[in-house]
DNA sequence: GCTTAATCGAGACGGTACGTCGTGTCTTTGC
DNA sequence: GCAAAGACACGACGTACCGTCTCGATTAAGC
């Protein structure tokens, strides 16, 4: 059997090493101990651990598919709370919670990786959020998806309150109330 | 003329250093020196630079009393658009913008700065606004101001978008809606 | 106009880069870029940017063909005034001084560099005074050919001391008293 | 027991390390790890592999007084072989050989240590021997003495040959001859 | 003349060392 | 007697070369 290309054993390499020493930890150094690697083939294709990082998660994400399927019940309130329940889902998943929150976080120091991950991942999942709301009629759908996502992305990232179903409830009632 | 205490020259030198370097490019070492002490006396006091930055913004901003002044003329509509002006224009304002997207996004990685931050400073902004919108016969005024600040806090922070006087005009108004 | 051979281009390119930066300062990389040939290229032929110069400089020199002329008058003590004359003239010639000093000591620790030195170069040219020596009638050629250029030798790499007409005179006379 | 100091180490590393690896496996990395310090305290007192090991040769010759002492029995002819058996005893020495000529070789590209070897170690040792020929009446005995010590060391350098008995026996008779 | 092979340039690769910078601790020194 | 100054062990930085290797492209030879 082959030897997997560089790229795929520094994808795996930063993948379990963030786990065992975090985001700060990482270092260009460790990271090619780690991959089996040289310090230049690393700068060669990334600035910094955070890079590496960043690309090794938008591949495993967009491995899997990453659409966001965005439920079309008929019933638009049942909709939202489905939809709602699956974000809050993956951003309290335990596992990758204080990771994504870490990542994201970093991230917005470095313009083009902020903007790769727009173009990538969340402006395709925004687009088919606001598209489940201009099906129902709404008037200004794209407004409409940040009132819905923004509080959520608030709330998670400064970690200002849980998320109980009440919260949710209530948060997409509103959503729809403003909706009209 | 007496010498300035140690905390006030460390202060000036982190606000004066930042500006050179960035808050990359703050170290112990480069504070100790700009501010003429020894690392000693910085490492009794702090834990890392970002603590000293922090530490010091967060003095000069209580210092200017930094009270949310939310507007009450009776008109909520009015009110909120005046109250949504005035933040947009502090998170658009030139100087500071990148200065405190850099500080609030690092300060995640470290809860007890965070819970700092939370509780000197946002928390009772939010509770101010909240309070407006009770005296306005808002059921849920809490997660209300949520949904106000929310898509700002979002639009900001992500960079999906400008700032435009019709954004913020519809925002408001699919707020209110939303407060019924 | 055909292109150089690889052995001709790579000759003049360590020639030309020693003197830009030294001895220390070749490469094998650098040298394969500055004779546009491949690196393989050049450790299929030599094992190390010394080994390169080494050969180029040998080449040089045998080209034109470095026989030391030893002069024959007669008048041993005029002849060999003559000859060390040349030999400081050469040692001292102030383009060449430094790197054949830079290159005969870095040679000492390749033993096959300095045997081909001592076959191709040092050699013929000893032998040759032995025999104006021998010629002359003097019992130990070979030995007094050695009391003849040693201090030569010591002077130089050591930087003992200048080599004045005096100096010269007077270790002459030295050697053709120990001569007999 | 106290811990050595920093000095001490470094010298005891390079000592060790170099009969290990030989001059040119020496880097600061490694003497930095053997020695248990810093790579910062090396460059702070060295600024390469070379100076360190010269340093320390020179620490632990002139440590053991490295006096030379010319014999002087009254026999000048006795006493010269006794003193050229010596330096040759020190020259050949098996252990010692390899590591002299190699650091003596590489210290000619440094001109601040050939400088201070000359002056702590072989500036003494040839005024010490031509104070020698001086009390014996030789006329000129700085320039006798480069002719007693040329001569050994271009065959030691340039290995053209073996110090046989005869060899040094002759030697001294032609240096005395030259002499007067 | 056309293909098969060998050779070349180019440069990626896994490594080692470079010389610098910052860390957090510990020691010396001067006010 | 305390705080500045900075030495120290340590580890990461980003770069330069090492010597090996794999690529095409170019030549040359053999059929």
């Amino acid at each position: 059997m082959a030897r997997p290309s560089t790229v795929v054993r520094v994808h795996r390499a930063v993948l379990d090493l963030v786990r065992e020493v975090g985001v700060d930890g990482l270092t260009m150094e460790g990271l090619a101990a780690a991959a089996g690697t040289g310090k230049q083939t690393l700068y060669r294709s990334w600035s910094s651990p955070l890079h590496v990082l960043f690309d090794a998660l938008l591949a495993s994400s967009t491995a899997d598919d990453g659409r966001v399927e965005v439920p079309d019940s008929g019933d638009l309130a049942r909709d939202l709370r489905t939809l709602v329940d699956g974000i809050v889902d993956e951003l309290t998943e335990p596992a990758g919670d204080a990771l994504m929150r870490d990542v994201l976080t970093r991230l917005q120091v470095h313009p083009e990786l902020s903007a790769e991950l727009q173009q990538r991942l969340l402006g395709p999942q925004t687009a088919a959020i606001a598209e489940r709301f201009r099906r129902a009629g709404v008037v200004d759908p794209e407004q409409v998806t940040e009132l819905l996502l923004g509080p959520l992305f608030h709330r998670w990232l400064l970690r200002t309150g849980p998320f109980t179903d009440g919260w949710v409830r209530s948060h997409v009632e509103l959503v729809l109330r403003a909706a009209g």
